[in-house]
DNA sequence: AAATTGTTTTTTATCGATTAAAATGCAGTT
DNA sequence: AACTGCATTTTAATCGATAAAAAACAATTT
């Protein structure tokens, strides 16, 4: 059957929510928590009839008033509030990238399945996702190849991502001067100089600056297939470094202060720069991923 | 249940070997036809079974011999070989490009099911699979939207197909004289000027060739994104030639004039005139494609 | 001993059912 | 006019079961 995994997430997310809410104050509308949570109205009432239930929520109809002071205010655990869906990558990812899985193993959908704790068609359909990734292959009636987290892999993968970016770099470049790229481009250089004067503290929050600093050269002459590449570079790179921290902090500084010289060779609009810049970033990247593949 | 699709091709494929064997002939062992056919033994076994069944195939162990003259040798209907998976993407494919699909069209799995005949886990496979091909969209909890076969969609697809395509003719381009590649560009040269020669009865039999001509090109220097890419562009023209017979000989007299230039320039190995043979002939492909597009 | 057939075990493809979530619709309320 | 209450309908996520196909193993024959 279906879980309720989204009723528990926006279960949680209502109790931030109100927990950021003084004493007795109303409560929003249904729509106005709907439009916040995320969610349907059929499930922001649930939701709100649970918290009414846990005397965090009191009143009815248009009364409705939080008291959430008063109460412990139990979440649910962060394992129920994931789709079962989004579990089974996370598992995979870990599988492979963390126990190192050997190029050329079978993978066996009824042993992952058994492994992970779902049914069958959970891990089938994950691996037609992920097919895209370039990291598994299937062979019909006869299940799947994992061809290995390798050496080629990212050197495909960097092949691949350097056409994309220095086209994207390219085209922002010669973007008119008063399109709003320009002051996204400029914000996101504030948050990368805050960063590096508080590296020590804060180096992990580099990941997600730099997933928004790639997106936002790309999506400003979107092309559909190229986002969808952005996705593959997003979940390994999400995922590669959650399991390898060596050196992290160094090598997110280099990395910053290469973003730093290549939004400033953007700013420039001198295509020759910006080319290099991109190359010399995409370059120091590719070297940390190789880092920690395993041969071919 | 799973179908036996796997058996019933076998056994066509099976027919059509033995129709070829004289009389009381000798069949050959299990292993040997598990290979020629590209099943497992265990169907092989079985298609054995049904041949004996039918008298097509007589005597036992290692000492069977084919009769198929005396026999009708009834073979399965062509739909009953085609796994369940193969069918979905055939009809749907169908559906979207013959009846024109709008964008923004909703995708109803339930609906899809019903009107494909078959469960909706196959119909949710396939929508996951297809999703990369950048034609539809999930709405997480909220299914699926067609986009539609716009114009927008046949630029962004050119537009990587040009990078992709240009990256693999350069290097094609630079491999040395002795690489095998350039026997493989002969000899598709030489089938394209034959179909030339007979270009009125079989224009038909380009789009194959088409497909055989630029992946020999990109998988020169293999890379798994770009062959990944092409099985999207496969995809495409297969069906898109399927449904759309408008000025069908014209168009590949068209093309098959300009992958001989292509391939001229290839084998002068002269860069300027391979990018520009390619680019000419992606230009021309990439207006036939938007022809039938429909609008954004 | 190499190749071949016979038998058993493992694994995939596919179905159908079940339940949660979302959408819809409408009447009543402030 | 926007909101809630409530019932109903539609749709997506997930499970478990089963036949077909593949793979592994054992027994035979040349």
């Amino acid at each position: 059957m279906k879980t309720d995994t989204v009723f528990k997430r926006a279960y949680n997310d209502a109790l931030d929510m109100v927990a950021r809410m003084p004493e007795g104050a109303a409560l929003p509308s249904e729509n106005a928590l709907s439009a916040e949570i995320g969610v349907s109205r059929t499930t922001v009432r649930k939701v709100i009839a649970s918290l009414k239930a846990g005397g965090i929520v009191a009143g009815r109809g248009r009364e409705r008033t939080v008291h959430s002071s008063s109460h412990d205010m139990q979440r649910f655990p962060r394992s129920e509030t994931i789709a079962m869906a989004a579990q089974v990558e996370e598992r995979f990812m870990e599988w492979m990238l963390r126990d190192n899985a050997r190029p050329g193993t079978a993978i066996n959908e009824l042993d992952l399945a058994r492994k992970f704790g779902v049914a069958t068609t959970g891990i089938r359909e994950f691996l037609n996702r992920f097919q895209r990734f370039g990291l598994i292959e299937k062979r019909p009636n006869a299940g799947w190849v994992f061809k290995g987290f390798t050496t080629s892999f990212a050197l495909e993968l960097f092949e691949i991502r350097e056409m994309f970016e220095v086209r994207s770099a390219r085209a922002l470049a010669a973007m008119p001067p008063e399109a709003p790229c320009w002051h996204q481009l400029e914000a996101l250089r504030r948050e990368h100089m805050e960063l590096l004067e508080h590296i020590e503290a804060r180096y992990h929050d580099f990941s997600d600056l730099d997933s928004r600093f790639h997106r936002l050269i790309s999506q400003t002459t979107p092309n559909r297939f190229i986002d969808s590449f952005y996705d593959i570079i997003t979940v390994i790179f999400h995922f590669h470094y959650q399991w390898n921290k060596h050196d992290e902090r160094q090598r997110n500084e280099v990395a910053i202060r290469e973003h730093l010289t290549y939004a400033e060779a953007l700013f420039s609009r001198d295509v020759a720069m910006v080319e290099l810049a991109c190359r010399a970033h995409l370059s120091s990247a590719k070297e940390t991923l190789l880092r920690s593949t395993s041969g071919h």
